[in-house]
RNA sequence: GCAAGAGUGGCGGAAUUGGCAGACGCACUGGACUCAAAAUCCAGCGGGCUCACCCCCGUGCGGGUUCGACUCCCGCCUCUUGCACCA
């Protein structure tokens, strides 16, 4: 017997689209458009894992749906190829990154086509390609030559950066400038390992602690994005987004916006001013000690000479100290006195100044004031270090509370707060908070103040494959950005992918590339030797997609009206993973060039939808120390592209985490058979039951109901339950002896999106002579959807003792008659009376009787 | 600790303006075909009972609202993910 022959099959059909073009996508813009995007993958050496096709495949079905529904259709694939792995690769294979990348590319290319996916890959784009990497540094160019306007809540261009009157000098100018930029430099503590002579990512520290190694927080020089600048339209344009509201709630507390109040300290005996965020002011009066960062730059200026030696070694300790272990809940908080004191401007009382690593640096302004009396964290230290404990805030309710037990942190009424200018006693919290910050403001001592949890973006690697960055400094200090026609900047050649050892990246290692005579300008210069992270390539991407040949622009504006329009991409399909940094990113991005026209929409992604995990079948992770991963091509191979593709929709609600079960795929196998069976015989013809005869009432609902939760299901991303029906749909007409054509042919179709291939054959063997891409896709006939009669559901006490059939739509009156005519109805009616009925018309009867 | 999501047969899952719980598939059981097996086809498949009927119980646990709750409300438990001293 024949059969299915999927291999045959699909590799006929993947050369058929792939020789006709079948996937092109055509800039014709008279037609709607449909922009559905992938999160594009990391070339990894290991090759396409069992996980990508998921999502991939969920994008495909969308896309061959849309564009048999009339839309051009954009659904293209590409490489985020730069990044660390691959360098690593490259420093132990000893070949160049741009060769491994290359062989990963064409691996993960062999790979998706083997899938069958309906990408135009003219259209692929490289992050690592030159051709790329030119307008990636354009981009970031765009981004340096910009400075935010707050009052316009804008980016603009540098140049129309106003000038003080006071800056004169074009030197301080530029400085003036450098200061404003959205990109700028600055000192920011990094991973230093003084051992391995490089800097680490955070995720690597550990890794590196545990063999031995000591990695420090050392100041060094970074390249910083203002990202901060653009925290409030971050923040408010998620209400304008259909998002998985998970990741909505993430981004929130990742921007993590909180209102409070800056109130300054004036430190005893000196002229230096401590300014501490709070959210709470209200507890002004209970704060009875300062504490500092570590970091803190007033540390060295107020330390007493008798405390200096100890607080200069707490210091070092906290410096050796990662975030992860500085940020350990477990642990018992440490500190040191400054021996300075602070006057709390509330009380006129002097605080004692502390130093402790429980305060971050880089929030707020990295002192706080501290009210052990209403906040749990300062509780816990005043209480290791017999500090002062006072209750200021009482509970609402009236109730006693004793605040050295614990820390009483929530809203309540304020007491024991009041001075010669300002009483909050017996204020609810939120009009204390609003009372005191007016004295503040009035008195001097504070303002209001909105503190956010965003940090400016580190922008800089020490690293070699990645996008160099596009600046140049002269031996004067000054420095220049090189204009749009010098780029791109390509990394050099070097036999060496190490890093310096001092701190720079390995293109440090490259004089004749660092040092050279710019042209422009006749003089020496040096090239800036850091390098661009990996989230660079992908925060742009998607524009690209849209217009990937041109060599004017990263993107045209026509096209990029066209493509992305007002609601940017249409559905963007990806992992959970990126819920925070990528998205925001790339967010982040999309509105610096929308301040500046090059996007016309203030978001990029407007729908965006998360595919779950794919498990081992023992349902943990798939991982190579379990030996529980599956190979696609293994999968491919023993079953074909199209139950691959199947199966993996059928496994689950595409959200959700779900195990692989290979049991389960030789199902999807079998379904497939079944349907080749529906309409190819034994003798792998035509099967004679195919017939140009017209659909049963029964089978014509069966249909268009099929074709109905096809449409719906395919909208709703809900894969698994058409396939569902598609398996009603062949075991209804498995058990026909007359299998209508126009049944036969809607239902290819149907299942077109999700196995092209074989629906492609079918489509074939039916006589058909185009491509099934390119045809309509079915449409709903509600009258065949609409039965002349109807089961309902007869209920005794709302429990279920009988059902019986009625034609639809009869009244209340037919409804209770024909219920009471069902035997067992009858038996529990029998010698009760009927209290009350409820009827629900096509539905249900339910007697109750007492 | 905080936030979000989830808990339904042996397994993956289906069912939401509140109306037949368990669609569809897997596994399993029985039957047909076969010398036999595989494949295929047909039937059964939540638990209980006096086992074709009838009846009772059943959607993590405990309450509540309702004629009626997987679905809504209150309180717990467990799991997953994310964040985690953010003042």
């Amino acid at each position: 017997m024949a059969g299915y022959d999927f291999k045959r099959i699909e590799a006929q059909w993947q050369e058929r689209w792939d020789r006709d073009n079948v996937y092109g996508v055509s800039d014709d813009m008279s037609r709607p458009k449909y922009y559905v995007l992938d999160m594009f993958p990391y070339p990894s050496g290991t090759g396409l894992h069992i996980g990508h096709p998921e999502g991939y495949t969920a994008t495909d079905i969308i896309s061959r749906y849309k564009r048999m529904c009339g839309f051009n259709v954009l659904h293209p694939m590409g490489f985020d190829a730069f990044g660390l792995p691959t360098e690593r690769q490259a420093m132990v294979e000893n070949i160049h990154p741009a060769i491994i990348t290359e062989r990963n590319i064409a691996t993960f290319t062999r790979q998706l086509k083997a899938i069958g996916f309906d990408y135009d890959w003219s259209r692929s784009v490289n992050t690592t390609s030159e051709d790329y990497v030119r307008w990636t540094q354009w981009m970031f160019l765009r981004i340096y030559n910009a400075w935010y306007d707050t009052s316009a809540q804008r980016a603009r261009d540098i140049s129309e950066l106003p000038i003080p009157a006071d800056i004169t000098d074009p030197h301080d100018v530029e400085l003036y400038r450098d200061a404003h930029r959205l990109a700028y430099i600055a000192n920011i503590p990094v991973n230093w390992c003084e051992a391995l002579g490089t800097v680490l990512a955070n995720e690597e520290v550990d890794e590196w602690k545990e063999k031995g190694y000591t990695v420090e927080r050392r100041p060094m020089r970074q390249w910083m994005l203002r990202i901060t600048a653009y925290a409030d339209r971050l923040l408010a344009d998620l209400d304008t987004l259909q998002w998985p509201s998970s990741t909505l709630d993430m981004q929130r507390h990742w921007i993590g916006k909180s209102e409070g109040a800056q109130v300054h300290f004036g430190v005893d005996g000196t002229t230096h001013t401590v300014t501490v965020f709070t959210t709470r002011p209200d507890t002004l009066f209970g704060a009875t000690y300062l504490v500092l960062a570590p970091e803190h730059p007033l540390v060295d200026h107020i330390v007493s000479e008798s405390h200096r030696a100890d607080v200069a070694s707490y210091r070092e300790a906290a410096a050796l100290k990662s975030d992860l272990e500085r940020t350990e809940l477990s642990k018992v908080k440490t500190g040191v006195f400054t021996g300075a004191y602070a006057v709390n401007p509330a009380t006129g009382t002097p605080v004692p100044v502390w130093v402790a690593d429980y305060v971050l640096a880089h929030y707020g302004t990295g002192a706080i004031m501290a009210v052990p009396g209403h906040d749990e964290r300062d509780h816990e230290f005043a209480r290791t270090f017999g500090l002062p404990i006072v209750q200021v805030v009482a509970p609402a309710n009236g109730e006693a509370f004793d605040v050295h037990a614990a820390a009483f942190v929530d809203d309540g009424v304020g007491m024991h707060s009041a001075n010669a200018e300002v009483s909050i006693d017996g204020l609810p919290t939120d009009e204390a908070k609003r009372t005191i910050i007016n004295w503040l403001t009035t008195s001097g001592n504070g303002t209001s103040r909105i503190q956010f949890k965003l940090r400016d973006w580190l922008f800089s690697r020490q690293r070699y494959w990645g996008e160099p960055i596009p600046i140049m400094y002269f031996e004067d200090g000054t420095r220049r950005a090189l204009d749009a026609d010098e780029l791109p900047l390509r990394l050099p050649e070097v036999a060496e992918f190490k890093p310096a050892g001092t701190g720079e990246s390995p293109l440090a290692t490259v004089p004749e590339w660092v040092d050279f005579v710019d042209a422009k300008t006749g003089k020496r210069a040096k090239l800036e030797t850091n390098t661009m992270p990996q989230w660079a390539g992908s925060c742009w991407y998607y524009l690209r997609y849209a217009d990937p040949y041109n060599t004017d622009a990263f993107c045209s504006t026509e096209r990029e009206r066209y493509w992305l329009g007002q609601t940017g991409v249409d559905l963007y399909v990806g992992g959970g993973e990126h819920a925070v940094l990528h998205l925001l990113y790339a967010r982040f991005w999309h509105k610096v060039m929308y301040d500046f026209g090059y996007v016309s929409s203030t978001e990029p992604f407007r729908r965006l939808f998360h595919q779950g995990l794919i498990l081992g079948e023992d349902g943990r992770k798939m991982s190579k120390s379990l030996g529980n991963t599956i190979n696609p091509d293994h999968v491919i191979r023993d079953h074909g592209a199209d139950a691959l593709r199947l199966f993996e929709m059928f496994l689950g609600p595409l959200e959700a985490s779900k195990p692989w079960n290979t049991k389960g795929i030789e199902g999807i196998t079998r379904f497939l058979q079944r349907v080749w069976r529906l309409i190819v015989d034994e003798n792998d013809e035509l099967s004679p039951l195919v017939k140009d005869a017209p659909c049963t009432p029964d089978q014509a609902f069966v249909l268009h109901s099929t074709i109905k939760k096809t449409r719906e299901d395919i909208e709703n991303l809900s894969f698994n339950t058409a396939i569902a029906q598609f398996m009603i749909f062949v075991n209804e007409f498995t058990s026909a002896t007359v299998r209508p054509r126009v049944a036969m042919e809607s239902f290819v179709l149907c299942l077109a999106p999700f196995a092209p291939h074989l629906a492609e054959e079918l489509w074939m063997r039916l006589g058909k002579t185009t491509s099934v891409v390119l045809e309509a896709f079915p449409t709903v006939d509600e009258t065949a959807l609409v039965k002349s009669e109807v089961e309902i559901v007869v209920q005794v006490n709302s429990k279920v003792r009988g059902k019986v059939v009625v034609p639809a739509g009869a009244d209340q009156a037919a409804l209770e008659a024909a219920a009471q005519t069902d035997e067992n109805v009858r038996r529990h009616l029998d010698g009760k009376q009927i209290r009350k009925t409820i009827v629900v018309p096509d539905k249900l009867v339910n007697f109750i009787v007492g």
